[in-house]
DNA sequence: AATTGGCACTGAAGGTTCCAGAGTGCTAAT
DNA sequence: ATTAGCACTCTGGAACCTTCAGTGCCAATT
């Protein structure tokens, strides 16, 4: 059984070892926090909690050590996320409305959230999908493709190749350019699908089959584009705390260099409340020494994605709670502002 | 002085020290190369190359490394940069013939140099000097700020803030979307000063201030934007040769994730020969176990920027140079066709 | 029933000592 | 100029000890 007042003891576990790094015991304890009771209750409470796994002794003489449950369980007893200081606040801000486009404020933004917190931090493109088109440029690559390179009003620019099933020459190309643009220009970009439909059935038979393949490679690409980028800074940081690290930083690295296993974790997220904590094996077996503690943000129109500070398991969970919070509400509402 | 036989015996100090991270002595040397001297001659050798600063003892009983210098004279010693296997250079093609465009062909070729040389790998923009104007697009960012995105003929995107001296209008922020393309498609970048000036010279005097702003932007960024990116793949691999750093990696990823030092360092190079080794202390103070291996490649017209290898100073210095060469060449090839 | 003081026990960390081995530098001989 | 021989030095590892923080348990206390 776990009282009350053994959780109050895994409280203070997670937070004098999180803070100093050494195994807590129970004589540190009664030292340093006013329990009003002795050193032997203390473990005969941690006791319990061993029995429940969520503290474990590194071995036998040592002070405990939270178990990734036993973090689970404390960041879950944290109902008040302790908001920033208003110079924080007011810093944030600062530094993020001097932004100029979405790649700058990202940049920004990473940037700001590793030095909150001196971790990892990554941001995730937002899907665009109440994002319209701009301008539609189209390069020659040869006889049979080109390269589109699709404008959108929010500022973001990808690039797609377009196949085509025969050869086009650079006057048929230009005209595409032109009809595309005439036709999708100011379009909402899940509608692009039925806008270039349209144009190929109201198009010339010599230029059907080319609409139709730019109408394909476009929805492609605006669907696999949705989730597809990850911006990362602070990797130096993971270095700097290596030593909480039982194992080597290579695989963590690796997911931070693939994107692909964190965006998947994302993307499973996504689902979940706005704010998000994953701790150890919750992750992913060979990141069993890191969380990674994320918030959603909103983008115009109501699409979400995902920011976060990635670290070891031994993390100051609320503050990079409250930052990584803060600044998603932050960005959102820039994102909103001017939609 | 230094014989000719004790720079031999450097040679295999660097070539063992390199293959099996074993401080190398005399007794070593003997066995593994035929020198046809005993270990007591090669001592001799040692000692003077130690007293030139070539070698060094970590401590007095165990055998010999290269020093910073040691590595120099051993690079520079190399006449003939044994080329790749014909297997490599093929996957080299294969792999590099896929790519759509500039950010795809680079992000190829740092992975694949990074898979090559097992070390951290690095590219530079290009200057860009020789490309041309595809479409330049113009969103409102207030009421005197637009975004300018400018697209080139090699499919390079770049954004500039324009700021106005006074309000502009949408329908206005329109038209000079429209001059500036008419003006300046097709146009080389270094004229797009020359074709601007123009342009607002002829144009009507409500637009010429727009003109100007415009220009005056367009050519800090075209400026600016040379060097100043640096695609980077590999990172992971600087945690697995850890041990050959004696200090924290932390400076290293620093100068990785800041990048200014390091594209300084390309500048610098940029005068000197196809390819350049820089090791140790030569690089920077806290840079002293690493050394990077770098070249350069010709983009179209003539403009070069560099690739790059980075690693610990115990680093297979010719294999490096051969995979550094031989993916900047063939790049340079790709980048040459198409122009 | 919960709490406490007391106490024996455990295992890690750090220090000391010792030994073996690798490698050197020097010298005298070739 | 090269070499064999030898004394010397230093590291790394093994074995050992001591210290000490911290536990677990028990019997006594409230």
């Amino acid at each position: 059984m776990v009282s009350q007042r053994a959780l109050e003891v895994l409280r203070v576990i997670v937070e004098d070892y999180v803070a100093s790094r050494e195994p807590v015991g129970s004589k540190t304890i009664v030292e340093r926090h006013s329990f009003g009771v002795s050193a032997a209750t203390i473990r005969n409470d941690m006791a319990a909690l061993e029995e429940a796994n969520l503290i474990h002794a590194p071995h036998t003489s040592a002070g405990r050590v939270p178990t990734d449950l036993g973090y689970r369980r404390f960041v879950d007893s944290l109902t008040d996320v302790r908001p920033l200081t208003t110079s924080q606040v007011s810093a944030i801000q600062r530094f993020l409305d001097e932004s100029l486009d979405l790649d700058d404020l990202f940049g920004r933004t990473v940037k700001l959230l590793s030095n909150l917190t001196n971790q990892v931090a990554m941001v995730q493109y937002p899907t665009l999908a109440r994002d319209a088109v701009a301008h539609v440029e189209l390069l020659p690559l040869g006889s049979r493709r080109a390269l589109s390179i699709l404008i959108t009003t929010s500022g973001s620019v990808d690039r797609v190749v377009v196949e085509f099933d025969v050869d086009i020459d650079e006057a048929t190309l230009g005209s595409l350019r032109a009809m595309a643009n005439a036709s999708l220009q100011g379009q909402n970009l899940v509608d692009v699908d039925r806008a270039l439909t349209m144009l190929a059935a109201d198009s010339g038979p010599s230029m059907t089959s080319f609409v139709e393949s730019l109408r394909l490679a476009l929805i492609d690409q605006i669907d696999a584009q949705r989730h597809d980028r990850l911006i990362v800074a602070g990797t130096p940081q993971l270095i700097r705390s290596e030593g909480d690290f039982s194992r080597s930083l290579a695989p963590v690295m690796d997911a931070i260099e693939e994107q692909v296993v964190l965006l998947t974790l994302f993307d499973e997220m996504r689902q979940g409340e706005s704010s998000t904590v994953r701790i150890g094996r919750e992750l992913a077996d060979d990141l069993s020494d890191t969380s990674i503690v994320s918030a959603a943000y909103t983008a115009s129109g109501g699409d979400t994605a995902r920011l976060a500070v990635l670290g070891p398991t031994r993390m100051n969970y609320p503050l990079n709670m409250a930052a990584v919070e803060a600044v998603a509400r932050y960005v959102s509402q820039i994102l909103g502002d001017d939609s």
